[in-house]
DNA sequence: CTTTATAATCTAGCACTGCTAGGGAGTCAA
DNA sequence: TTGACTCCCTAGCAGTGCTAGATTATAAAG
């Protein structure tokens, strides 16, 4: 009889974490205080800290959870270099773009799911086979992944100028770098 | 006789800009508080809101005044498209990378005045005039300042994990992306 | 020099934040 | 029934950005 507290349901990190990104999709950043969010779950606001050390490692939690939710679909096997490096970005994009703010939720989270995620070790690999350094393929998976937040980020700042299609833009960014690695190869 | 709070000279947006990016060196961008710089100025912590109306405005001055300090030395008909658009991009890291959480106060800040400092404009219309396209000039740019930001994002989050060398590792990157846009112009 | 307007700073405090301390229910095994 | 353990509670601390209104310094006008 709480009115918007729905259910009270037993609390678990993956509730929590839930819970978090649909506040974030209201509230953004900003108004993501750990007693909205202990309040939408229906719970006193020090709870949440049984379940999670504090706000950061939260972050890290949903970022975590974007990820996961924007897995590349296609087999590594059956793509060129070329295109598992951009749908290897895509994913990056896509799960900084599924919710508001979510771009900065994934900056501020340390990023070693990051590279387990997407496999960084198996894409290097493939970059060497292709005629990389061992050097020239880590810092191409850097590139890329930082080039695609740095976007995103800009992007949701921004808040959706609306000047010219921005998926577009960072298509062709992706692809400008994609050719400039092809130059390296030969 | 206060011990650190120095002098006692009245206040300016330009000492108030200044002192505070000293202490974002000195205690990062999360100790950044109104109190603390107000303190550091021998001021009363309302006082700054005289002259600057919140702290995201103040950001937007201390991020103006480190694109100031970093502005490009060269003038632009003794370098060739792809030497203008490296030394653009190497102003924007320089200035993110010139303090402490640097890269953090220019994200969140809104961009106009990068685009003034580095004069977008002119640089586009290089670009066209090497063959580009008008929208492919911008976006150029955009992918250029994007990349540029994102990279010293995660730099300064990391804290400088060591490694591999950093810069080189930066104008990798960048180099790509000029190649890549070279293999448009043919 | 005095008066007066205004520019600049003060004190007091509000609403909010992340987070901790410690108490007290719920559940379940011995 | 006892006890242990998990989970959530209330109370509250130290800090935040920021506002309201009184108060002082500064400089122009008489």
């Amino acid at each position: 009889m709480k009115g918007t507290t729905t259910k009270s349901r037993r609390l678990t990190i993956a509730i929590i974490v839930e819970e978090a990104l649909a506040l974030l999709d209201e509230v953004g950043l900003e108004g993501l205080s750990t007693r909205a969010l202990a309040a939408r779950l229906g719970v006193a606001g020090p709870s949440l800290y049984w379940h999670v050390k504090n706000k950061q490692t939260l972050f890290s939690h949903m970022a975590e959870a974007m990820f996961m939710a924007h897995l590349p679909k296609a087999s590594s096997e059956e793509l060129s270099w070329q295109d598992w490096l951009k749908a290897g970005a895509h994913c990056i994009r896509d799960a900084a773009l599924s919710r508001r703010d979510g771009a900065r939720v994934i900056a501020t989270s340390h990023p070693t799911g990051t590279i387990d995620a997407l496999s960084f070790p198996a894409m290097i690999k493939r970059l060497v086979d292709a005629g990389l350094t061992q050097e020239q393929s880590l810092n191409a998976m850097l590139v890329m992944s930082r080039f695609t937040l740095g976007w995103v980020l800009a992007e949701q700042l921004n808040g959706h100028t609306g000047i010219g299609d921005s998926k577009q833009a960072y298509t062709f960014g992706l692809d400008t770098i994609v050719r400039g690695l092809e130059a390296i190869t030969g």
